[in-house]
DNA sequence: CTTGCTTTTTTGTCCTAGACAAACACGATG
DNA sequence: CATCGTGTTTGTCTAGGACAAAAAAGCAAG
């Protein structure tokens, strides 16, 4: 299992790093030092891979390249809560429910935890569900991946199983002919759903006509989508991975593309930061969302 | 609508030609051609963009670049069939209530077609549906894409309801105590996942432990996973789009990765061009995936 | 005519190294 | 304390060259 080396190639694929940046860190901070093959083409160690994808997982989270890479490996662990401080005080409150579930998680018992969350949904209803059970869940499994706690593939279980858990849910519902049509999907190189999912619950139980699209759409087919749909409302997400940079002129771009009169809205942890423009609404919250559900009718009445 | 252009990024997110190959294309065949902006990078026009995305549509199908780049747009659309004709010989038998649920997709009317799949399973069962209507119904849909019939959207459309319809009768059956454990995923950029989920089904019916994990996981984590799950099988799953030049190297590495008693399954489109080798068992039908449960419980008894 | 081997063409990926602009951090000024 | 420069950090783009792997074409032998 040491001899596996990564070339340039599927050290991208792994972390996510663009081939342009592993080359331009090489130059700059002298890391990572892959060696050579015979034909001169980087190899890098596992070793190494696996620190890259530690240093992009403390990016995403707001900390500098430039410190990381200066930072000795074995320190970088202890980098984990940031930005989350502020948000875990306010919602230590039931706690203790959820950190069983996510103590199920942890233990790798699927079956388990299927059992656990379907009794709560059936208990809370599904609104309740989405609001004070999955998204303050989802929180809790981004802080635990964040400081380390998590591995990705637990929080790759998570998501999958709680992708499953709300679609059958939302599959229960009548689909709503009295709301606005809402078309759900993200942009190539975004995969992340379970956003989207929700509030795709929380709409369907509103009555509003919900198409999933799944992930990964074309910006040009999402205007053919939209309006072969006849689409009133496009709803994108973005995770906090997402190259930021890239957001506002996608946007933009995707504005141009859209009829007029088709609303675009845009949510996900990866536009808090992103400036407001005339091009999209920004939703963060999932409250925000239904809000803006709300104010959507009474002007369209 | 027409002022929007594109640039080299946008386009390799939208098409997934990477950046390297659409300079060398301009270099070599003198197309894509994009104009500059005032810093001196390329903008891509929305209609070369459109051509670049049938062209890579095309590529998968097994076409080469150069003929492609060589045939005016307006002839692109008449290469279609290629390798689907063998295929479509042997299986008109129940065109007919296929192209039912084929239209329903086509008309955008999702609801309808989940009411009509969902009798068919409640008819079928699940083992015959997935074999005898999602496995056609996925080729169909395939096909039709390829040929220009289906858009982008509307096979998004397909594989999101189906998607949900496997998942929904996955949750119902019981974990199986008995069967191998097997973890379901696929690796970093291969986003496809209705024919893992259709092995899935059948594995789960059979009383397997299927453990899903979503989803593009990187090789190291793949291997973190297959230990903590002590997971027997490892089943991975390429789409015909995957770069098909990645696909042994990372078969060879992922085994490395593994411990050496949990096997390896790929399947998908991906793989029918690969060449055999030691590092993983390639499966190409799901009967075969049946076959392949099979001879594991007699030799592991 | 087919099968299998070798050569040529096609095609993608990797390489180096430089330029620049957008984002950020810091300090000064209102 | 907030707002506005200014310097630094960082990512992405550009250029063309080199090379190897895959596909096609040519050719030989059964």
């Amino acid at each position: 299992m040491n001899t596996a080396t990564f070339n340039i190639a599927a050290v991208e694929r792994d972390t996510g790093l663009s081939k342009d940046v592993l080359r331009m860190w090489e130059r700059r901070y002298g890391f990572p030092v892959p060696s050579r093959d015979s034909n001169g083409e980087r190899c890098y160690p596992a070793e190494q891979v696996d620190r890259l994808r530690q240093i992009k997982r403390l990016m995403d989270l707001g900390h500098r390249p430039g410190k990381l890479i200066a930072t000795p490996p074995e320190e970088l662990g202890g980098l984990a809560s940031r930005r989350s401080t502020s948000a875990t005080v306010d919602m230590a409150a039931d706690d203790g429910e959820l950190s069983e579930l996510l103590a199920l998680i942890k233990q790798h018992d699927a079956a388990a935890y299927q059992q656990a969350m379907q009794q709560r949904l059936a208990r809370q209803g599904l609104q309740r569900f989405v609001q004070d059970t999955v998204a303050p869940l989802t929180r809790q499994v981004g802080e635990k991946w964040e400081d380390g706690s998590f591995e990705v593939f637990e929080e790759h279980l998570y998501t999958e199983l709680t992708k499953r858990l709300l679609r059958q849910a939302i599959a229960t519902l009548p689909g709503g002919p009295r709301g606005p049509r809402v078309l759900f999907t993200s942009v190539p190189e975004e995969a992340h759903v379970l956003g989207l999912l929700m509030v795709e619950a929380l709409f369907a139980l509103e009555g509003a006509e919900c198409i999933p699209l799944g992930t990964q759409m074309p910006l040009l087919e999402i205007g053919r989508a939209a309006a072969a749909h006849q689409a009133e409302i496009v709803a994108l997400s973005f995770s906090g991975a997402f190259p930021q940079r890239q957001i506002p002129g996608l946007l933009h771009q995707l504005r141009l593309i859209l009829p007029e009169k088709t609303a675009l809205w845009v949510g996900g942890s990866g536009v808090a930061r992103v400036p407001r423009s005339s091009d999209a609404e920004l939703i963060t919250t999932l409250d925000d969302a239904l809000a803006a559900l709300t104010t959507w009718r009474l002007q369209h009445a």
